[in-house]
DNA sequence: TCCTACGTTGGGAGCGCTCCCATTATACCA
DNA sequence: TGGTATAATGGGAGCGCTCCCAACGTAGGA
C-alpha cells in the first residue's frame, strides 16, 4: 500500500486538498455533507497526515521534551524521576502532545543532546528538571535560544524563568515540627545535597522550625546525603557515632530515611522508640520492614502534569512574564515518627495491610 | 534573531545550498577548504537544520518510540520500566536518535497514542515492551503499519516478529536448582501472572528444575502474584497458612519477594534458617533490611540498549526475517538463600555496606 | 430583480530541506 | 597539448502539508 496523501483522499471524494485539510483539522467551514464523505474516506483508507510535512508547513510539531539532567545515574535509585516522567507523559497523552525523553547522564550526552533540542522543527517547548547548580549553563542555553522553557523545580537564578516546585520549606518545617510536638529534643536532619535547591529549601525548612520552637541548632547533628540509600545509612552511622546521639532523624527523602533506619536497626536502636524517622516523598517504595515511614508527600505526578499545561500555555500563547508556581504538600503520619505511642493510640498501621495509608495532614 | 536556514549560510559563505547541505551530512564530494569555511559560518552563526524539513525530504526522522503498555500503573512500583527506558535512551542518544516516549495506561490512552505512533513522519521506528496476552493486537496494528518494530520481551505470538527477551526459563531453573542444591525440599513458587509470558516462562523453569532434579511438584506451593509487593506479601500469607510450610521461596521479581519476606518476618520465622528466598531482577531496590535478597540479574540496561541497536538495523537495512534474540543472566548470591551458613561459611554480606555485590555465577 | 454579504471551496505559494542531474573545474594520461 | 575520467558544485524538483487569497455559490435585504 503507497502513503496516501491529503491529494489522495481528495481526489477519492472529489474535493480539493484544502478541504480534506479542513476537515482533519477540524476548521468549521466545510459543509456538514461533504465533511462526512471526507471522514467516511480517512476511515475507510486509514489515512494519517504526515507528522513532518505538518510541522514544517505549520512550524508546530506537537512534541514537547522532557530533560532530565543528572538522571542517567539516579534513574536507578530515586523514584522521582519516574513518577515525573509518569506525570509529564499523562499529560502529554491528554493534549495531544508526542514527549520526547533526554537523559542527560555524561557531557559527551549533553553535547549530542542540547544542539538537538536547540533545534528548530523538533520540538514545541522544553521541560527541563532542575534545581543543581550545574544546570545553569543548560537553562540559560535554552533560554538564548527562544525555546518555550519551563523548569520543573526551582533553579538557582529563577528571576527570568517559568518554574513550578513543591513547598519544600513549608514541607520541611511542618515535618520537623510535627517531631517537636512529639517532644523529641534532638532532632538530626540527614539532608540533600546543599548544591541544590532542594537540598538546601528542606534544610531551611530544618532549621526554621528548631528556631520558631525555640530549639537550638546542633550542627553535629547534621549531615548531608547525596538522596541515595548509601548516603542515608552512612549519614545515620555518623549520627550514631556522636557523644549525645539524636532521638529524631528527618531525612530530606525516603530513600535516605530507608538508608538511616537500617544503620539504626543495626545498632541496635529502637524505630520509633529511641529514634523516631520522618521522610520526605512518599513515592511507594517496597519496603522488608513492618515500620511504615511517616513522611512527606509531595505530589509528583500532578506536578509533572502541571509542568505541561504551563509549558502548553506559554506556547500558545507566546511569551508571558515568568510564572513561578508552587505546590502545597502533606505530611502522612505512619508509624516511624511515633505519633500513635505519643498519643497513647494504637498504631495507626492496619495490621497486616501492605502499606497502610497513614493519617494525612495538609500543609495548607 | 530571523531563524537561519541552509540557504542563508551558502549565501554567507558564497556556496550554493547544496554545498552546505553537504557539509552537514558529512558528504565527502567538499573540498577541504570551503568544508571549513562552511563549517565556520555554521559554527559563528548556531546554525541547526530544521528538523521537520529534513524529515520530510529525506523521509527519516531520526526518532524512535518506545511503548510501554500498562505501565502507568506499573511505572509506580516495578524498577524495570525505568532501568529500561534508561538503555534505551543511552543508546538512542548513543546512535543520534531522538527517543518518543509512550506510556499507555488506559483504552483512552491507546486510542489517542496508536494512531499518532502509525502516522508517518514521526517515527523511525518503535520498541514495544510486551509479553503480556492483550498486546497481541498491538504488536499487529504496527506489524499492518509495516513500520519497523522490535519487541522488547517475548510476545505471546512471536513466530513474525523480531523480539529480544532474556532466558526466562533457564534463569528460573537455576535459581531454584540452586535453593535444591543447598538442600531445601519444599521449594514454593511466588509467580507472575500467568498472561504474561514472563510470567509463565519463569514458572516454566521452577517446574523444570524441580522434575530434572526428582522434586515432586506440590501445586499447593504454587501463588501467583502480580509483580508488586502487595501480591508478594498476600501469596506468601498464603504459603504459610498451608499445613506444611515452605522452607524455600523463589519469587518471581524481587519486589514480591520483599513482601514476601515482610510477610515471613511478621509470621515470626527466619531468613534464611526457617525459609530462603531467592528473587529475580536485582534492580537495586532500597531495602529496609539486613537481609540482602539472593536473586537472578537480568542486564536490563544493555537489554534496552540491545533492543535499540536491533531496531536501527532494521531501519536502516531493512525488512530481513524476524529476529528473536535471548540474552542470558546471573544468579547473584547473598544472604537470603542461605548459601553462606549452608556452606559452613561466613555470610557474604561486607559488614555494614549498604549493599554487597554477592557472588555471581553466570548462568551460561 | 439586483446587489451585497457571507459561508464554502479551490489552488498557488510557500515551509526548509534532500536528491538527482546537469554543468563546470580539475587531474591525469597519452 | 588535447582528450577523457573524475571530483566539485549549482540548481530544479519535490517531500506533503498549511495558509492565504481569489472565486464561487447562496441567501437575504433593498
Amino acid at each position: 500500500m503507497a502513503e496516501l496523501k491529503l491529494e489522495d483522499i481528495a481526489k477519492l471524494v472529489g474535493v480539493s486538498r484544502s478541504t480534506v485539510s479542513r476537515v482533519v483539522n477540524d476548521d468549521p467551514h466545510v459543509r456538514p455533507e461533504v465533511r462526512r464523505r471526507v471522514l467516511d474516506a480517512i476511515q475507510s483508507t486509514g489515512f494519517q497526515p504526515n507528522a513532518a510535512a505538518r510541522t514544517l508547513a505549520s512550524q508546530r510539531s506537537w512534541t514537547i521534551g522532557l530533560v532530565l539532567p543528572h538522571s542517567v545515574s539516579f534513574i536507578f535509585t530515586d523514584p522521582y524521576y519516574p513518577h515525573l516522567t509518569k506525570g509529564v507523559a499523562q499529560a502529554c497523552n491528554q493534549y495531544n502532545y508526542t514527549l520526547a525523553l533526554f537523559l542527560v547522564g555524561t557531557k559527551e550526552d549533553e553535547e549530542r543532546i542540547y544542539p538537538r533540542i536547540s533545534r528548530k522543527g523538533l520540538l514545541d517547548g522544553v521541560i527541563v528538571q532542575s534545581g543543581h547548580h550545574g544546570d545553569q549553563w543548560i537553562i540559560g542555553r535554552f533560554v538564548d535560544a527562544n525555546i518555550p522553557l519551563v523548569i520543573a523545580g526551582r533553579p538557582f537564578r529563577s528571576d527570568n524563568v517559568t518554574y513550578l516546585d513543591i513547598d519544600n520549606v513549608n514541607a520541611a518545617n511542618n515535618a520537623v515540627s510535627h517531631l517537636i510536638r512529639l517532644g523529641r529534643k534532638r532532632i538530626a536532619l540527614i539532608s540533600g545535597p546543599v548544591n541544590s535547591t532542594v537540598g538546601l529549601d528542606r534544610k531551611q525548612g530544618y532549621l526554621k522550625a528548631l528556631s520558631e520552637r525555640g530549639h537550638t541548632v546542633d550542627e553535629s547533628l547534621i549531615v548531608e546525603g547525596d538522596f541515595t540509600e548509601a548516603s542515608g545509612y552512612y549519614a545515620m552511622q555518623q549520627l550514631l557515632a556522636n557523644d549525645r546521639r539524636p532521638d529524631a532523624v528527618f531525612s530530606a527523602s525516603d530513600v535516605m530515611a530507608i538508608g538511616g533506619m537500617r544503620a539504626t536497626r543495626e545498632a541496635g536502636l529502637r524505630i520509633p522508640e529511641d529514634i523516631a524517622f520522618v521522610g520526605f516523598d512518599d513515592l511507594s517504595i517496597p519496603q522488608l520492614s513492618d515500620i511504615q515511614l511517616t513522611t512527606v508527600r509531595q505530589p509528583v505526578v500532578q506536578f509533572g502534569a502541571k509542568t505541561v499545561e504551563v509549558l502548553i500555555d506559554l506556547i500558545e500563547n507566546g511569551t508571558q512574564p515568568p510564572r513561578h508556581i508552587i505546590m502545597g504538600t502533606e505530611l502522612v503520619i505512619r508509624d516511624s515518627c511515633g505519633a500513635a505511642q505519643a498519643m497513647g493510640g494504637k498504631s495507626t498501621r492496619s495490621g497486616g495491610l501492605p502499606a497502610n495509608h497513614g493519617v494525612v495532614m495538609r500543609s495548607y
